[in-house]
DNA sequence: AATGAATGAGATTTCATTCAT
DNA sequence: CATGAATGAAATCTCATTCAT
């Protein structure tokens, strides 16, 4: 997406594919802190120094992972759209805990990179858009007789869809299963 | 709050609370991950090892942090439902970027520090079963006529609000607004 | 001299002092570019991290030898410049090997750190003037008469006793007796 | 010059010229410390490998910057020496902060190179013959009037020189004036 | 003639933590 | 109460060099 990362290895490299596999992971599973060259390379099964190699320096592969995630995300936003039951298929994909909880990670990585947060931003500004086209798409008429901005819906869906994730990982419940009873009557009623 | 950190120097120590407010602002500033003793030293002024004699581990001075930020929360949160307009109050509190923004970084923070997952978890949960009994008694009817139950309710605007904050750090304005005037108008008929 | 490091253990430490010992040797032997932190360590029989304690930056630890061997510059010519043979005394220091081999590693290392440079370009100074003044209270009429100022008679005798150290170093020597015997018999005369 | 550095690629190749340029360059602006494979491929628009290719080790590539001083730097003592005024631009060459600087910086080097301190131990010694040889036949019965041997002459030269340079470099003013000022009156008398 | 891949070593720095005083 | 000293681990990055193509 937008900025390609600087890289060494050509961007078919299988190892360089695998090194941001590995940093997938690691982030996911102990935070993007823990997404360091040393703990990335073991779990690769590389030495440090290759991933290095192909990633000169942090920020070159955490730009990497970011963009991976978004180039899948937008792949699913588009399989969502393209279902028999769109809206439903998007809230789906922004309640996807495996999705979400990458996407929380990179976000938090944000607050303090820079080359990062600006990635982000423009991503979650297409991602919109592309959201805002769809629901006009898809039930423009019903969203007007609601007075519901097709932008309004987007953001809404994502923060609680994005609440759900983050609070069902720190074992928060109260709340969950009505919430999500109400998004999906009103989704009910938009799908139509 | 709930479990009290191991401490050495007596809870009202001015020079305790001098290293949590600095710690809670290089979190603010440099993300979670920068809140080591020494910066946290530098940040207010003292040694190292001082910082190590009030807070043993690095984990206590986070869940330090951490019952900071929640017994702030919780008298923001008291007085806010002792305001005139109470539900409005409370979504400004959800959407008041200086609280959110340390709430997420400590949220960031829990993915991999499980003592502090269950802390904020525990927390979390007390915040809403306070909302609702809130909800309840604010609005209890309106809230059945729309069958939204209290806890969803909750849910959902702090969700919102969280999306509101988070988009706005990585500059992101696209269905802001739009959402914005949405929940005002929501709780304009809620609270009646 | 003048700006102080930097520095955390007590300017009396004995550890101190055998780090910036140990780094002056690995200077001298090696080059400055082999004044790293495990090179002094492992000369000073210390562990890496404890030269980091006490010379956070590599810089602190590089102005601390400077600052030391300016000193001792500092002592020794006030030593020579109250010696019976002043002039004399101080062209021995000009062509004292170790001495000026620490002092060209010094400045070869200027060349790259500013802050460095800043300190000896002071240094240089300083010892020209107090050189210029010794000068003229030993030598004054007979460098009038021969239209020498002091502060040229300064920069000759230095650049030469540096050229006789560097050749010398590099195994060179046509020219030395020959030159070294023709500052002596110059030496002579204005010792009168 | 002397032992020619072991090369691959054709000793008149052009990018073989690049890169010894670029490595010349990386030395004068960061020091010789910084003349590594990386930086100086970097700085010559080429591929770290393409470096390795033509200078195996780095030692080779230093062999060959020296050379090319050496080789550049014989060319202009010749020139200056069939100057109409020779001496004086012989000094003149002695003081140019150009040629005086890369020659500081490769003898900086030679200081933990064996191979390049004989390198250049020889050449200053054939340096200092072609002077003493130009130094009798310009000046021959002056310097014998003097008692002033020509091998004293050209150390004494290229020392006063140096320092003028050296001390340049670090800011240092104070005798400059006067030292030139100096030798040119002594060149005046040489020169008859 | 040129280049991508890989690697072991090491440099610089930061860290949390322990201990003795 | 408070601090200086010390240390092992790790993070980030740079390097020279080798090898296969």
């Amino acid at each position: 997406m937008a900025l390609a990362a600087r890289r060494i290895g050509a961007e078919s490299s299988a190892t360089r594919a695998l090194i941001i596999e590995a940093a997938e992971q690691v982030m996911l599973e102990e935070g993007y802190a823990a997404a360091s060259t040393r703990r990335v390379a073991a779990r690769a099964g590389l030495k440090p120094s290759l991933v290095h190699y192909y990633f000169p320096t942090t920020e070159d592969l955490l730009l990497a992972v970011n963009a991976k995630g978004a180039e899948e995300g937008d792949v699913r936003l588009e399989a969502a759209l393209a279902s028999p039951d769109p809206i439903r298929a998007l809230w789906r994909l922004m309640t996807d805990t495996s999705q979400i909880a990458l996407a929380l990670e990179v976000m938090a990585l944000a607050n303090h990179r820079k080359v990062i947060r600006v990635e982000i931003g423009r991503h979650v500004e297409a991602v919109r858009q592309r959201q805002v086209e769809a629901f006009n798409q898809l039930a423009g008429n019903r969203l007007i007789d609601r007075a519901l901005p097709p932008e309004a819906l987007s953001l809404i869906l994502a923060g609680i869809g994005r609440a759900l994730v983050m609070e069902g990982a720190l074992g928060v419940q109260a709340g969950h299963a009505e919430a999500e009873a109400w998004v999906e009557r009103w989704i009910d009623e938009l799908a139509g």
